[in-house]
DNA sequence: CTCCCGCCACGACTTTTGTCGCTTTTTTAC
DNA sequence: GTAAAAAAGCGACAAAAGTCGTGGCGGGAG
């Protein structure tokens, strides 16, 4: 179990809980529990209620929404030090979405009890949380209208000149095709396509241990 | 312009505002400003900074992102009474989308500032603007995965599913073809086909005034 | 009244996306 | 290290979505 002193040091640099006294923080650190998830495993279904708020100190995590068929969609990618589920902690409404581990994650889970006494005790808390909520509201805009309005292909080459630092992407275990195409809200052919393509042209060059942009301006031609 | 009073009167109605006392709702009221737009016209832009909160008193509006070769996806509709763009007002980020009314509408527009007053005097209301925000992400994660996930043809039905009371679907001046189609995130053509499919195998019944489902059972076995 | 414009109907065609089957390669589990 | 499972490569095909052209209908503007 990691030391409630870590979680503490964490609380303390939330943009949301700056500024708030030393007695308030350990209230939170002593109402907080840990948990350590394998790759792979759920931390909360879509359409479960789920009164935590969640902390990731280390790991990554995707957020999906399933078809009936087996397909994916990815809303969101959560890396270290992202909060998440203000939506079933604070509107308590059944979580729109399932959560998984992508590696191995630990998560601080802070009930809702010690959250809302927070908040109405120092309400400058609560402009954060709606700042931060008011971003997911802006990625998932953009996402819906990404979906609906540009290809795959489009999707993708955004996808890299997003990621990429410089003109190289490092691949991960959890950066496959696989999960590339439900990020994008495809198939993993229909991504493999849309690689031989670009590749074809020229315009990247992809292996196991990473993705490179080998003409930036080609690409953003093309999207 | 419209009575002060009605602002207040309807201040009064909020959910968010609920038990706020006389002193403050009137001077929300007071730094409010009233506004009638014409059908089609602009109330912003994606892209522009707006900080004033609206409150819809009467029509109605959509809210969308177009792209450049300009098809839309209409991402939200909004009928009488609802509040709209917390997202400029409180996270002071630029709108993530365009708001056009669909017909002549009367809209109350109260300041950021006046507004902020509210939240930090009462942290109550701050929680019910979270929950505000959290339908809409709720929304918006279904309307994401619905555009990955699902075809045109499922998404009609479920709109219609949705949209009717009984069997029924009245017809307003707004509701033709491009604007479905729009809100489907397609193009007319491709509705009026399946329209014209669903019709044929006797599922659903279409003039200029209204929509009606003959065969409910039917349509979910298609969606 | 009539001309014009927007909405809709419909068919033909193109492009994009998704599926299938099969093979090779890589990863994982034991 | 090896066997099994998962991921990826690739071509052929199928389905869904989007585009284009033509033409009809109907409701304003003049």
């Amino acid at each position: 179990m990691a030391d409630k002193a870590i979680l503490f040091k964490r609380l303390q640099s939330f943009d949301f809980l700056r500024g708030l006294d030393f007695e308030t923080l350990t209230r939170l650190a002593e109402s907080s529990t840990w948990k350590v998830y394998a790759p792979n495993e759920v931390l909360f279904w879509e359409g479960e209620v789920e009164s935590n708020l969640f902390y990731l100190q280390y790991g990554s995590l995707k957020v999906l929404k399933a078809s009936p068929d087996g397909r994916e969609q990815v809303l969101r990618f959560i890396t270290k030090g992202e909060i998440f589920n203000e939506v079933g902690v604070l509107a308590k409404k059944a979580n729109p979405a399932t959560a998984v581990a992508l590696e191995e994650s630990g998560v601080w889970l802070i009930p809702r009890h010690a959250l809302e006494e927070v908040i109405l005790a120092h309400p400058g808390s609560a402009l954060q949380i709606i700042e931060n909520m008011a971003d997911k509201i802006i990625s998932l805009v953009t996402l819906a209208a990404d979906l609906s309005l540009k290809s795959v292909e489009a999707r993708f080459i955004q996808l890299l000149l997003d990621q990429a630092e410089g003109d190289l992407i490092e691949r991960r275990r959890w950066t496959n095709q696989t999960e590339l195409a439900a990020r994008l809200g495809t198939v993993p052919d229909v991504l493999g396509r849309v690689i031989r393509e670009l590749t074809k042209a020229g315009l990247i060059e992809m292996d196991k241990q990473q993705i490179r942009i080998l003409d930036r301006a080609g690409l953003m031609d093309r999207a």
